[in-house]
DNA sequence: CGTAGCATTGATTCTCTTCAAGAGGTGTGG
DNA sequence: CCACACCTCTTGAAGAGAATCAATGCTACG
């Protein structure tokens, strides 16, 4: 029997138990670091109490709604989204699989954000109740719960910066090197970036205009840096791009 | 006797131990929810570990330093700041008495940014260890932390949208109001603000350069909305300054 | 095959930065 | 107590980079 706590979009499918055990995943050394004991990881995943799957559009949750938990990305791809009371959003942050949505309502009543999946997702959701709970006996989780959300305030730090301080074309490089990175801790290729995000929302989230962020990249396609195929990105140079972002200073 | 743990610089003094009682501290208030019991306050007093003061300029910790204690400001004023690979500097933040200064170091090995003191400051420091294991006793202590944290993440994606949507004018605005809310939190004045900071730092945190808020304020000033003399700025129309934000949309 | 959403490219406008000079304010030493 | 130096802030003029407006091209999906 399928108990189902509560649909919050139609097309939201709630799916059996079984499989979610943390430790049968493919992604619980991302997930969790490899400190953690196989038993710790079953207690975690004892929790979870439901593997959602969105499609293209849906959202997890919405801004407003009534907070309850975080979730991890085991497939596919989102976006969180703000929305500003005079009307304007701010694209938040994107997410890949072995990364956690929702550390900005931790704790907290309401959510900020809207969570988009941006291609087809499944995700496991943590309620934040028996995750703190959790959290008390487990020392280790505790405290890979602050660090992630620490990690997370220095992230935002660093773009912070690359938006107050730095040009296009910068924006576009640290970025595309980040995500570089981000494909790497998956073991995909550090090169061959497959982009889950329209202009549009890169745009938004680099704070610049989508027609900027179409012409840096066609510049740095011409400086021979990157090749350029829609939202399949190759980088050619890695070397000079991070030299793009070390500044010449007198 | 006085234990001394270890004298990062020469100027920062320690203080005895016997007023580190949060209960005693006129701040308790501000830095804890009121849902915190005295008694929970006292086990939480008994590990500030020590006070300390720093004049002008002092810092607190250093970029790269290995980081061991969070800070809750108790007089005065400090900046975080963020110093780049390319040699670029980021103001990531400005704490009043009250707040927490380290969440970013959180469960992190090395701290990501300096804290210097922008006026003569008084601080209590709360080593990281002994606080986690409180934690695991205190769960209203650990679900404070996941707050705090939870609530500098939402801060950081509020200023995000403000750097990278919002014109000049309006980031000192929003700035100005927010550092309003922050003197009303502390049972000052909501109108006549002291700022604590350069017109350089506050530039650098805005993302702009400071001759441009030199000028913004200047405009608001014409405008009506606010009187400048230097650091101490008046707000003379706050609901005039809220419309400000609220963009004109068709 | 046609339409809708997404992306590129071009021309113009505008805000903010940069460079530059000078004014105000504060602290220190004579 | 004044003079000088240093730091901070203001104000002006010129220039650069990105936004905006507008049109066209591409691609995917029904």
């Amino acid at each position: 029997m399928l108990k189902i706590d509560r649909i919050l979009r139609k097309d939201i499918m709630t799916s059996p138990l079984p499989t979610s055990r943390c430790i049968d995943c493919g992604l619980h050394k991302i997930c969790f670091p490899p400190s953690f004991e196989p038993a710790a990881l079953k207690q975690l995943g004892n929790l979870i109490n439901a593997q959602k799957v969105l499609s293209k559009g849906d959202s997890i949750y919405r801004q407003g709604d009534s907070s309850n938990a975080i979730y991890a990305v085991r497939s596919g791809a989102l976006k969180t989204v703000m929305t500003q009371a005079d009307g304007t959003t701010q694209v938040t942050g994107f997410y890949l699989p072995g990364e956690v949505i929702g550390l900005d309502n931790l704790a907290q009543s309401h959510c900020a954000s809207t969570a988009i999946a941006t291609e087809k997702a499944g995700l496991c959701e943590l309620p934040v109740h028996a995750m703190s709970k959790l959290s008390q006996q487990l020392p280790e989780l505790q405290s890979h719960l602050f660090q992630i959300m620490s990690t997370e305030i220095r992230a935002d730090y660093q773009r912070m910066h690359m938006l107050s301080q730095t040009s296009a074309e910068e924006r576009l490089v640290s970025f595309l090197l980040s995500w570089s990175a981000r494909q790497t801790r998956r073991r995909l290729s550090a090169d061959a970036l497959r982009l889950t995000m329209t202009r549009e929302d890169l745009a938004n989230y680099l704070g610049l205009a989508l027609e900027t962020v179409s012409r840096s990249l066609h510049r740095l396609q011409a400086d021979g840096m990157i090749a350029v195929a829609g939202r399949q990105i190759t980088l050619l140079d890695q070397a000079g791009l991070h030299e793009h972002l070390q500044r010449q200073c007198s």
